[in-house]
Parts: structure tokens; C-alpha cells; sequence
DNA sequence: GAAAAATTTGGCACTGAGTGTCACTTTGTT
DNA sequence: AACAAAGTGACACTCAGTGCCAAATTTTTC
């Protein structure tokens, strides 16, 4: 176990925590990222600086916060149907996604015109990308079995994955947020499982 | 035109820039890249800190020197064989990769574990992929011509190809740069245009 | 070949992220 | 109420990166 539970001291974290993440995005898209110190985030939230980094490893760790948990999501998702066949569960999250994509377009576009601002921001969502792409390796291997090149057919059917939903995000990002998302990525989910011949 | 030429002056930058990469990659590679600062590179070349980011932006580019000189030599096979289909191309240029990266096995392993220590390192080889995808999908979309939807075809198209050969390549170092790259190269782009049908 | 102009260099000071330490306060326990 | 444990703030420090300016070096001009 890890969290023995605190009842008072949990309410404090939770408040400090949010207090972070709201005067720090308030203040990115306001003045932009690398403008922005954390000594300002601190003065806005009423925290101190050596504390800041008690509820965050970085500056950049306060611009995804609910990284580790849109990770375990997506473990989650992936885990939940391990009858049904690879490509099938990948349209059925792929769905999924674009439909909440979708949904919160606005924040989303300029979420992604924040990062697009910060190299820092950029390889942290890079990072991110490889936290998935390994996820989706670990998957295909449970699902490969004792196939002979598992490892390798795992990790190159991952990296196609992670690339192509990539792609296609950037260019509905480029276009604005206003293409059909769940078209685009069903479409590209089917041009990986027929392959790119022309 | 950019240089119009200086003789004694070119010699020295020549100079000077080699002594920070030889005195960098000594240090990075003995000590480990973030225990090695830049003063320290700097005492053993000779070159004082303020100098050493007239060579280089920062300290990761000293770790990349001839980024990019790889960059166009990447854009300069893209271009050569414009008749070609794209995927004869892709192959030809796969082979020559794999080549070179066989015949310098050793050292390439060597920089790629020194890369896998450094979140630094790693962000800035995602940096090189991304320049090397956008170089893929500005020549797709060359190729492409005016296709309905060459935009994105061009940019999913290039993002599976850097994704696919990401992971040829990490399976390659796990494998300790083993197995015969040229062919797994070959199967990767196999895999992409045939598709990825079990 | 010497003086002037252009370029390069080194030193200094500064900002901002991130870390170690330690005393102080707040919370939970008995 | 007393004590232990955890959280917080203040201070000092390292290191990457930048602006500025004066000194040195190279190139050009006469």
C-alpha cells in the first residue's frame, strides 16, 4: 500500500495541487510558457517556490497533469478486450477518443497551440507518445503470444500506431479541429491494416 | 551566398568546433553526459564558456554535430530518383541506412546507450525524427502531386514510415545491433505497404 | 606594410530551473 | 497535553543559457 490516508492532509494537496495547475495554465496562455516562472505560479497560488516542487517534478510536469492518468485510461481500454481482435480494439478506442477529442475541440486546439510555442513542451509530449507507444507494445506482445518475432512485430506494429494517430492529430490540429476525427483515424487505422500501397 | 570565404578563420572555427566535440564526446562517454558540464568541456578544449555557444546552441547539440549534414544528405536522397515509385526509393535509401549503420555498429551502440541516460538526449533525437518525418512527407506530398487529401496522406504516410523505422532501429540496439538491420529494415517497409493483417 | 574596419573572443553579470538542507509549523496519534 | 510524523518555507547552491562590452585577432584598404 501506499497511501495510508489522510483525511485533512489529502484536502490541503488536492487544493495546492489545483491551485498550481490553474494559476499556471491561466498564466501560460496568457503571457506563454517560457515567459511564465514558476516563481510567478508560486506567487498567484500562494505556495512556495521549494514547495512547487514537492507537487511537481518540473515546470513541464504542471502543463499535463493528468498525464499518468490518461495513461492508465488507456492501459485500461487496451486491457479490457483481450478476446476481441488488435485492430478492432484499436477502432473502438480510436472511436472513443476522437469522439471526447471532439468534444472538448476548444481547449484541445489551444492546449496544442501552447505546446507547439516550447521545445520543453514539444519533448514532453513526446515523451508522452512513447509512454503510449510502450503501452501498446506490452499489449500486442500479451496478445502475440509465442509467436516467433514477437518482440520485434510488437514493437514495429506499436511505432506504425503511435505515428500514424500522430500524424493525424497534427493535421486536425492544422485544420483547426474540423475534419471528422473518428473518419480521419478510422481511416488511418485502415490504411495500417491494408497497408500503403497506392 | 552565405560564406564568402575567410582562410585563416575557417581554420580555426574547424579547429576549435572539433576540440569541443572530441573534449565533449571524451567526457560524455566517460563521466556520463549530465555530470559533464560545459566548463568542463571547455577547460579541455581550450575555449571559454561564453565561445562555446558561438559553436553550438546548447549542450545537446554538441552530442549531435552532424545533424545536419545527416538532414540533407536524408533530403538529397529523397529528391534523387523522383521517377521511382516512393516505395522503391524508401527501400533503396532503407538499404544504404542499414549499411552504414552495420559497418559502424560499434559506435553507434555506444552514442545510443550514452543517449538512453539523458532525457535531454532523447528529447533532442525526437527532434531529429520530427525534422526527418517533416523531409518524408514535403516529398510525398511532392510526389503526391494533387491528389484529393495529398496533405494528409503525405503527413500519415510519413508518420508511419519514422514510427516503423523507430522501432526497427530500438529493436535493433536491444538486440545489440545482432541481426541483419538490412533485412529487418526491408520487413518493416514490407509490413507498411502491404499492411499490417494478421 | 601600417592603419582602419570588421569579426571573433573572453570576461562579467544576470535570469531561471532544479536540488540539498534544516529549522519551523501543521497534522495525526496516544 | 505530549509526542511523532509529515509538510512547508527560507536560504544557499549548481548549472544552462543570454546580453553586453571591451580586448584581441583577422581582413581590408590605402
Amino acid at each position: 500500500m501506499k497511501k495510508p490516508l489522510t483525511p485533512v492532509r489529502a484536502q490541503k494537496k488536492h487544493r495546492n495541487r489545483n491551485a498550481l495547475i490553474e494559476a499556471g495554465n491561466r498564466r501560460f496562455h496568457q503571457f506563454g510558457y517560457e515567459s511564465t516562472t514558476i516563481d510567478d505560479i508560486c506567487a498567484d497560488a500562494g505556495i512556495s517556490r521549494r514547495s512547487f516542487f514537492r507537487y511537481f517534478p518540473s515546470k513541464e510536469a504542471l502543463a499535463f497533469p493528468q498525464r499518468a492518468e490518461r495513461l492508465a485510461h488507456f492501459r485500461a481500454l487496451l486491457r479490457g478486450n483481450p478476446t476481441e481482435s488488435p485492430f478492432a480494439t484499436l477502432r473502438r478506442i480510436a472511436k472513443q477518443f476522437a469522439d471526447a477529442y471532439t468534444a472538448h475541440r476548444e481547449s484541445l486546439i489551444a492546449q496544442q497551440e501552447l505546446i507547439q510555442t516550447s521545445p520543453a513542451l514539444l519533448a514532453t509530449e513526446h515523451d508522452i507518445d512513447r509512454e503510449w507507444e510502450e503501452a501498446l507494445e506490452e499489449e500486442f506482445l500479451l496478445r502475440l503470444g509465442d509467436v516467433s518475432d514477437a518482440a520485434l512485430r510488437a514493437k514495429v506494429t506499436a511505432g506504425a500506431l503511435i505515428g500514424v494517430i500522430r500524424a493525424t492529430l497534427r493535421y486536425w490540429f492544422d485544420q483547426g479541429g474540423e475534419p471528422d476525427l473518428a473518419r480521419l483515424g478510422a481511416a488511418a487505422i485502415d490504411a495500417l491494416e491494408r497497408g500503403f500501397i497506392r
